[in-house]
Formats: structure tokens, C-alpha cells, sequence
DNA sequence: TGCACTCATATTTTT
DNA sequence: TATGAGTGCA
């Protein structure tokens, strides 16, 4: 039986509760096929404590947190305080009795969202509240229900998972095997497209016909072929936690009954960023009492391309009806200049559910907006402005290192900023970047201790049997294959059935038989028990796996030493290898502080849930953001998730947010003229400073930077700077053939780059040059941008500015 | 096995 | 440009 009268429960004292919960955390309850977690916690004390956490809260915060029965959507603005009312909502469940802490479900996205909330319910109750079993991520609490009902899908309850690597390395496999052409089609291709489906929670057999054609029309097979092989070996992916436990739920009333009468309230985070996957599993769960609390802001969905579906909150609703909706506008964080310039260019987004957004902060400094020559001189200016901004500068209060951070919109344009500010010694960090688990050496590692604990573990076998080498090239490697497959044993096995075979001969034979006994060896003593940490050092000693390190030369050897010390060391935090492998893929986060102070440099997608009081937003351009790609695959859709990025990027500015951008940017090492982003001209005229290109940087357009070398035509800037405004023929022409937007007023910063004289000077067909592409002819004009056809670099869009026409820059000369 | 070479490729990323 | 994967050769 799953469950146990709950009165039985209500009963056990609170100490007993922790006891038993500490020793669940250590060990994996992997054979229990019973609720181990069922952990009353004294009603009568809780519910005796008064709830001065309610006080706290402000009129629409507090709403939230009452409104226990019944599905709530919780719409939370940036900075409006989400996490303070999710976390006393659970706080509340728990003082009022509503709930035991193992009867809320509470689902996160990262493991440090649980970690966060975590904590602070733990401080609103003022007490240790160990017993809430089921807060946690998605994919941590599928990985709970899964090893209970493991069986129901074919699997043992002992699986392991998968990483994206693993994951590949699998499917190339099929790829290879099915004959076809790995370099045409890449497995890595086949890895999204399959988790495109899982996202999309299709099993192989559910897969709409529509999608027939994905991966050369082999698609479908694959994706089946690869879900066999998972079976057998084992093992499943990160899509499958939630599918196989969706499949669970739906093919076995019993146990989904269980969980939904179990769970008698279900909070989710960041409910805008849930796939269908996740909504099906969620809408599952919460048919029973129907209390769930969906928290979650709609214009800061930028996942989308991940299998995040907006459609999640916005019919919300519907889903749920009879939802009680609690809209937090109250913004905490930025002054009201920001938050405008941030609602600003969030308005242009349809189709949103609406909120808007006040504070009481003071005013304080407007966004300011920057143009620069080039992506280089963005750097330098940046770099120098936080050196200014740290004894205090242009009036305002000093800034620390810790209080700025540059959010970017793809990870190559850190590059530019970690040169520049390696260069004038300011200190900085990336935060994002490849995890410390995704790492080489980690996995290779985690190869090594994956297979001491099962020697079953045939993708870790392949993973180190040449690594450190050992003269077990493709040849050995398929013929321990074969062996195995004939037998119908694992890799370890049929390697060792095929040197008692005498099947390979020589260093290789030699060597495999080393790896072999050795593997005996070091599983030997993980079923003995010998103490995980020098048994961790000692397969990475015996293995020959540290010495290979030790005896590389390049750069890098070192840092992976590090790493791999650092690996050793985390396992301190775990009983056993077992329990540690079992969380490692989950959770391991690779933040380490030094105490430092530095500027911090990362991704918008990064920067979501953080906050700065300095926030610089460089490389604000037509095609780079928002980012070409994503709108001519998504179309609008796309344009409206990266306005949505730059929503996120603005609202994570507590009191100075600088949005830059450069006219001129090296792209895959080919200079490009570079358009401002439409987002710019978005941003409210009334809170934005359009910082005067001051000369010192020699920033701004017009303004003959040093940088180019050359003058730029300056007898258009002379015109430029005469033109008559915005009743001129030319602008009304350009109006007429924006096919855009419509360009209304034009703002301020439109005006820094608009040259209107310039475009109005030319028409279809003329020959011009351009200082960086050569000659070209004009084939189309949309507002003050040109298409031109160059002879040499091709079809571009470049600012009128940047364009003179052919006979005044000299003669027409073909390359 | 290690190297030098060509060639294609080029967001965002958690679990 | 610059990085990684794959290939050919010693």
C-alpha cells in the first residue's frame, strides 16, 4: 500500500520527522515502493505561531498568499516580489495546518530557485522545515516518482541519466547504423529534434504525421529505435523524466489517484517557462484538490525555443476555472525611469495578458542611450565608464564592481568585453558557460566512478576505455562490441570474454585486461563500502586517469586537475557514490566566490531573476538584438520573445540601466554595418538620456572616429546637419515606403542616426560606395536604410549615412 | 598516436 | 575570425 492512514501520521512527533528525512536525503530510496517522505510536522505548533510574515506583505501580495483554495494565477511583474509571496505561501499552508510539508508540491526550474525557496520558508517559519520533500525542480521530483514506478515504463529503478552528451553519442550510433550520412545529417540535429517531441510530451507512437519528414524522413524511426535503446540500456534522458512519469499518470489511474490525492497543494515557479510536458504533468497532479498557485510573468517568457509555451499562462484560466488571478504590479527594484523605458518597449507585444507596473521609488536617472563607431570603442567605452562609475561620475553615487553587471544578448559578444577588460585590469566574471558537469574531464571521470558502482554501464565503458589511451583503437573497441553483442552481456563482460578468448593480443590485450581487473577491483570495493572519497582518488589514481592529465602540456591540464580535485571534494557532501552519481546530474552548480569584487558579464537569458543597481546592455542591433535568427525562423513570435528579452534585460536595473549600440561590428571576422535596434526606437523618449557623444570617446555617428580612418562624407553630414526636419519631401517619402512600422515621431535616438537628407538624396539603381564593402548598386530603400548590391560583399542593408554615391567617392572602378 | 591540414560552422541553455 | 571535427600522413 502507498499511503498510510493520515491520521497515523498526524501523530509523529516533529524530531522524528527530521531524523527520518536526513536519512532519507542520504540514502536513495530506490526499493521503497511507499511514501518514505510522509513527515507530519506538529500542526498545533505551527498553527499556535502568529503570522507576522502576513504584515509584510503588501494588498495584492497578501491576496496571493490567502487565496489558498482553488487554482490562482499569481502574474508577477519583474521585481515585484514573486518569490516573497510563493515562498509565504507556503510558509502560510504550513502555519495554518492547511498542509504537512510533504503534501505540497512546490516546482522550481533550477535548482537554485528550490534552494532559494528553501531557505527563506525556512526563515519565515523560523524553524528548520526539512520535511518538504517535494520542493524541488521538474526534473528532480520525476526523477522521485520515476524510480518508484520505474517498472510501469520497463525500466529498473536504478536508471541512470543521460546528459545531452550521452545523448548524442547514442543516437550517432543509430545515425551510423541506419547508413546514413552523419555529415548531412548530424546527430546532434536529431538530439533537438527529439527533444523538441519530448518537450512536446510525443512519445514515438504520437507523433504527428506532420512531422514525418524531420531528419531526412527517418526522424520518427530513430527517435523509436533510440527509445528501445534506452530501454535496454537502462537509461533514460532528461525529456523522458517527465514523459515516462506523464505516461505513468496516464496509463495507470491508481497511481496518478495516489499523487493527486497526496499532493493536497501544488505551487509552481516561473509557470510561463513550463512545456507541455509539464503542463500535462501539472494538470494531471493538480485534478485533485485543484489547489494549484501558478506564479509567473508572461512578458519574461524566453524560452520559448527550448519548448517553453507562452500559451501555458495565457490560458491559464481556462484550464483552471474558477482561477482566482492576482496580478503584483508593485516593482521593489528599479526607479520609475527604468521601469517605463522597460514597459515602453514591452508594450509593443500583443497578445499579453497586461499588467502594469508602478513604484515609489524617486525617479532617479533616465536609461541612458549610447551610440558608438564600432563594437571595439563600445568596449572601451564601457570599461572606462565603470572605472569612472566606481569613485562616482556624471553626478551619480559611486558604484562597486559587485553592483554592475553587462547582460548581453549571445555569449561571443562577452569576448569583446573580457579582452578590453583584461587589458585595463578591471575585474570581471562570466556567469553561465559550460557547467562544471559538461566539462571533459568531469565526465570522464564520472565515466570511471559510473562504472565502479554498475559495471553494466556500457556508455561510461565506451566513454574510458581509450581514455587515458591505452592502445584500444576503433578496432579492439569493435571487437569487444561484437563480443558483447554475441553474448548478450555488457561491454565489461564481453571484454573480458574476449581476452579469455584470446580474441586481442599484444599492448592492447595487455591493457584492456589492466582496465578490466581494475574495474573488479574498484566495484569490489564500492559494494564493500570502502569510504567513497579515497576510493573516488584512487580509480582516478589506478586509472591512470590523473596521470594523463599531469603529463599534458597544454594550457589547460592544469585547470582540469583543478577540476577534477574540486570533484573529489564535492563528494564529501554525499554517504556513498551512489548518492552522489544519483544528484549529479541533476544538481551541481559550479559557482564559486572569491570575495572578490568584479563586474559581472553573462547572457540576458543569464541575468532572469537577478538584479543589478548598474545594468549596461551593449550591442543593441538590428540582427544581433534583437537576433536575426530568431526572427526569420519564429517570425513575429520570435521578434516578440526577444523584445521580451529585452524586457528582462532593462528590468534588471535598480537604478542605471545604459542600453549601447555600434554602427559598425565584426561578424564571423567580416566587418558589418550594423543598424540600431528597433527596440531603440521603443524606448520612451521621456526616460531616455541620449548621452552627447562626449569627443573624448569619439562615440556617436557623424563624428569622424578615429577608428575609421578615412573621413566619411562629410558633405553629407553638412547637409545632414541643415536638413529641415521632419516635413521635408524625403521624410514623407520614407514614410510612405516604410514597410515596417510606420515611423510616428521619430525619437531622439532615432535622430542621433537618421540622416534623412542622405536617403532622400538617393534612388534605385544609382551606383555608391561604402567605405567597407566596396561598390554597389542600390536595389531598394525602406526608410533611412539602403539595399544595396555590392559587387564584391553582396546584398546588403546599410545606413544611408554610410553610403555616398559612386561618382563623388571617386571613380566607379570595378574590383 | 600525434601532427598538420582542410572544411564547415557560427544564438539564447536548464535539467 | 576562430573553433571544432574530420582526414591523411609519418
Amino acid at each position: 500500500m502507498l499511503f498510510q492512514p493520515e491520521e497515523q501520521m498526524a501523530n509523529t512527533p516533529l524530531t522524528l520527522t527530521v531524523i527520518r528525512l536526513t536519512s532519507l536525503i542520504m540514502s536513495s530510496a530506490y526499493d521503497s515502493d511507499e511514501f518514505p517522505d510522509r513527515m507530519p510536522l506538529s500542526q498545533q505548533a505551527l498553527a499556535a505561531r502568529p503570522a507576522p510574515y502576513l504584515d509584510e506583505l503588501n494588498e495584492a501580495q497578501r491576496q496571493a498568499v490567502e487565496a489558498l483554495e482553488g487554482p490562482v494565477l499569481m502574474l508577477a511583474g519583474a521585481g515585484t516580489g514573486k518569490t516573497k509571496a510563493l515562498t509565504t505561501r507556503i510558509a502560510h499552508l504550513l502555519a495554518t495546518g492547511k498542509a504537512r510539508p510533504n503534501e505540497i508540491l512546490a516546482v522550481t526550474f533550477t535548482n537554485k530557485a528550490a534552494r532559494e525557496m528553501k531557505n527563506r520558508v525556512a526563515n519565515l517559519l523560523g524553524q528548520t522545515v526539512e520535511g518538504m520533500p517535494w520542493l524541488g525542480t521538474f526534473h528532480a521530483i520525476c526523477v522521485k516518482l520515476l524510480r518508484r514506478h520505474a517498472e510501469l515504463v520497463g525500466l529498473k529503478s536504478n536508471f541512470t541519466i543521460l546528459d545531452t552528451d550521452d545523448q548524442t553519442r547514442l543516437l550517432k550510433q543509430l545515425v551510423v547504423a541506419a547508413n546514413i550520412d552523419e555529415k548531412r545529417w548530424p546527430a546532434r540535429q536529431l538530439t533537438h529534434i527529439i527533444d523538441g517531441w519530448k518537450n512536446r510530451a510525443w512519445t514515438p507512437d504520437k507523433v504527428p504525421t506532420a512531422e514525418a519528414g524531420a531528419f531526412n524522413h527517418r526522424g520518427v524511426d530513430l527517435y523509436a529505435e533510440y527509445q528501445e535503446r534506452l530501454k535496454t540500456l537502462n537509461a533514460v534522458d532528461f525529456g523522458d523524466l517527465l514523459l515516462h512519469v506523464v505516461t505513468i499518470f496516464q496509463t495507470h489511474e491508481d497511481v496518478l489517484a495516489q499523487y493527486q490525492r497526496w499532493f493536497r497543494y501544488i505551487l509552481v515557479d516561473e509557470y510561463q517557462d513550463t512545456n507541455v510536458a509539464q503542463y500535462l504533468w501539472l494538470r494531471l497532479l493538480a485534478q485533485g484538490h485543484k489547489n494549484i498557485c501558478c506564479v509567473g510573468d508572461d512578458d519574461q517568457s524566453i524560452y520559448g525555443w527550448r519548448g517553453a509555451e507562452v500559451g501555458n499562462i495565457l490560458r491559464f484560466e481556462k484550464d483552471f476555472p474558477g482561477a482566482v488571478v492576482v496580478r503584483l504590479e508593485q516593482n521593489y527594484r528599479s526607479t520609475p525611469h527604468i521601469l517605463a523605458a522597460a514597459s515602453g518597449v514591452i508594450a509593443a507585444n500583443q497578445g499579453r495578458l497586461g499588467k502594469t507596473l508602478f513604484t515609489d521609488l524617486d525617479d532617479g536617472e533616465k536609461v541612458r542611450l549610447i551610440g558608438h563607431w564600432d563594437g571595439d570603442e563600445e568596449a572601451r567605452w564601457i570599461g572606462e565608464e565603470i572605472e569612472a562609475m566606481q569613485s562616482g561620475t556624471r553626478g551619480l553615487r559611486p558604484f562597486g564592481l559587485d553592483d554592475v553587471a553587462i547582460l548581453v544578448r549571445a555569449s561571443h559578444q562577452m569576448r569583446a568585453f573580457e579582452d578590453r577588460f583584461l587589458t585595463i585590469g578591471l575585474p570581471y566574471r562570466v556567469i553561465g558557460g559550460p557547467r562544471f558537469y559538461e566539462r571533459m574531464e568531469i565526465r570522464d571521470a564520472m565515466a570511471y566512478f559510473r562504472l565502479s558502482v554498475s559495471l553494466d554501464d556500457d556508455l561510461a565503458f565506451e566513454r574510458i576505455v581509450n581514455t587515458p589511451k591505452r592502445g584500444l583503437g576503433d578496432k579492439a573497441q569493435q571487437k569487444i562490441q561484437a563480443s558483447a553483442r554475441e553474448n548478450g552481456v555488457s561491454l565489461v563482460e564481453g571484454a573480458r570474454l574476449l581476452l579469455s578468448a584470446k580474441g586481442l593480443t599484444g599492448k592492447g590485450a595487455a591493457e584492456l585486461g589492466r582496465l578490466v581487473e581494475g574495474l573488479d577491483r574498484w566495484h569490489g570495493l564500492v559494494r564493500a563500502g570502502e569510504n567513497h572519497i579515497e576510493l573516488a582518488e584512487q580509480v582516478l589514481e589506478e586509472s591512470g586517469y590523473t596521470e594523463h592529465w599531469q603529463n599534458d602540456k597544454t594550457p589547460e591540464a592544469p585547470g582540469r586537475l583543478e577540476n577534477l580535485k574540486e570533484l573529489v571534494k564535492a563528494l564529501e557532501s554525499f554517504e556513498n557514490l551512489q548518492g552522489f552519481l544519483e544528484h549529479v546530474s541533476l544538481i551541481m552548480d559550479n559557482e564559486s566566490e572569491d570575495g572578490e569584487e568584479k563586474v559581472s558579464i553573462m547572457t540576458l537569458h543569464a541575468a532572469k531573476g537577478l538584479e543589478f543597481p548598474a545594468v549596461f546592455l551593449p550591442g543593441w542591433e538590428d540582427g544581433l538584438f534583437p537576433s536575426q535568427r530568431s526572427m526569420d525562423e519564429n517570425g513575429v513570435k520570435g521578434l516578440e520573445e526577444e523584445r521580451r528579452l529585452a524586457y528582462v534585460g532593462i528590468t534588471r536595473a535598480e537604478e542605471l540601466a545604459t542600453i549601447s549600440f555600434a554602427g559598425n561590428r565584426r561578424v564571423y571576422g567580416q566587418w558589418q554595418s550594423q543598424l540600431p535596434s528597433r527596440f531603440i526606437d521603443e524606448l520612451p523618449d521621456e526616460h531616455v538620456d541620449v548621452l552627447t557623444p562626449p569627443g573624448l570617446y569619439g562615440g556617436g555617428f557623424g563624428a569622424a572616429a578615429p577608428s575609421m580612418g578615412d573621413t566619411i562624407q562629410s558633405d553629407l553630414v553638412d547637409r545632414a546637419a541643415k536638413a529641415d526636419g521632419y516635413n521635408s519631401p524625403g521624410w514623407k517619402r520614407l514614410q510612405a515606403r516604410s514597410q515596417h512600422r510606420p515611423m510616428t515621431q521619430p525619437s531622439e535616438a532615432r535622430n542621433m542616426v537618421i540622416d534623412l537628407d542622405a536617403v532622400s538624396a538617393f534612388t534605385i539603381g544609382d551606383r555608391v560606395f561604402h567605405q567597407k564593402f566596396g561598390y554597389g548598386a542600390i536595389t531598394g530603400i525602406e526608410g533611412d536604410k539602403l539595399d544595396i548590391a555590392f559587387d564584391k560583399a553582396g546584398d546588403k542593408k546599410v545606413v544611408a549615412k554610410f553610403i555616398t554615391p559612386a561618382a563623388s567617392a571617386g571613380d566607379d572602378v570595378p574590383f
